[in-house]
DNA sequence: TAAAATTGGTTTCAATTGTAACCACTGCTG
DNA sequence: CAGCAGTGGTTACAATTGAAACCAATTTTA
């Protein structure tokens, strides 16, 4: 019931705003301004959240969420699962480490790869940190219709794949 | 129709969390991390076709989009209208300044105030980053049914809001 | 009307991030 | 096998970003 003003789709300016230049572009529209903003609300919210309680980055918590799925990765293993870039892995198993959240052992049949798991203080914080974590996301989820979710959750998928596209093959014109 | 029976706003944590490990959190679901995800592709694709052609940052870009459409502001005027902090903005201009795409003048009645305007340069540049910029978004856009566009419309702002809720009074927990 | 507090904006310094170079090891090719 | 390309992972360094201190002009208030 609060939502609507009316469809606010389309391109149509009766603006009361005179003589608006046609080809005037509306940040506050703009679609990859808007994800941007809001993306930075949400992580840095959570960021707060998590390195306030765990003394954990985002990068951190995210190769603890993988870890506590699925064992015994390595880290090329975790760059492939997070959308992060090897260095960036790097860092956040080093603090780990430093941490005692994860531990690291030779693989024996490869000796350039390290095997990751979370060790029992990280499965620990893993344990608290998830139903954190599912609060945010409840608690945001919360904000929209169940039906609202699942079209976010399609709208989402479409989205991310136009962008890779571009990341592959560059905007096409 | 599964997330909620809670009303979002409420404070009440009777779970059973005592024995039973939390579900693991499937990060790829995770709405948080989806998001930021999706925004950086979309940044940073946007982020090189800007510089590649214009040799702009998106900070600089997004004041000269305000610019482009409000003419005489202050930088703290673009505070109010980007979503971006003092510094990002003093710096944007400062580069601005350099390429010659802006003027800086003193504002006679308040001589803390420097007033803002596109330069003839940058109107020129702006007019031709514009239509670049709608390009990306009809690209993206295209990837979704208009239907679709509007309910991303009004996703996006009901979770923007609940995010600042965040931002200013925290998760209430 | 002289402090004191506020506002506009920049500078400084530390932390974060990205890119490239790099070392160690593996695996292939000849 | 020697040599060389490719892989796993770290290090070094530059660019970006954020937080706080800061200067100058303005407003408040006592």
């Amino acid at each position: 019931m609060t939502t609507d003003n009316s469809n606010s789709s389309s391109t149509e300016f009766s603006d009361p705003i005179d003589a608006v230049r046609p080809d005037d572009l509306r940040l506050e529209k703009f679609l990859p301004y808007r994800l941007s903003v809001l993306s930075n609300r949400v992580s840095n919210a959570i960021a707060d959240a998590y390195s306030a309680r765990f003394d954990l980055t985002i990068p951190a918590w995210r190769v603890m969420a993988i870890l506590g799925r699925f064992p015994n990765l390595s880290a090329a293993d975790l760059v492939e699962q997070t959308a992060m870039d090897k260095v960036a892995i790097s860092r956040a198993v080093s603090i780990l480490i430093k941490n005692d959240y994860i531990t690291r052992s030779e693989d024996l049949a490869d000796r350039r790869r390290q095997v990751l798991n979370l060790s029992p203080l990280g499965r620990d914080v893993y344990d608290r940190i998830v139903p954190l974590a599912q609060q945010y996301e409840n608690d945001l989820m919360g904000s929209l219709s169940a039906e609202e979710r699942g079209q976010l959750d399609s709208i989402i998928e479409k989205l991310m794949t136009r962008a890779q596209d571009w990341a592959n093959r560059g905007l096409i014109d």
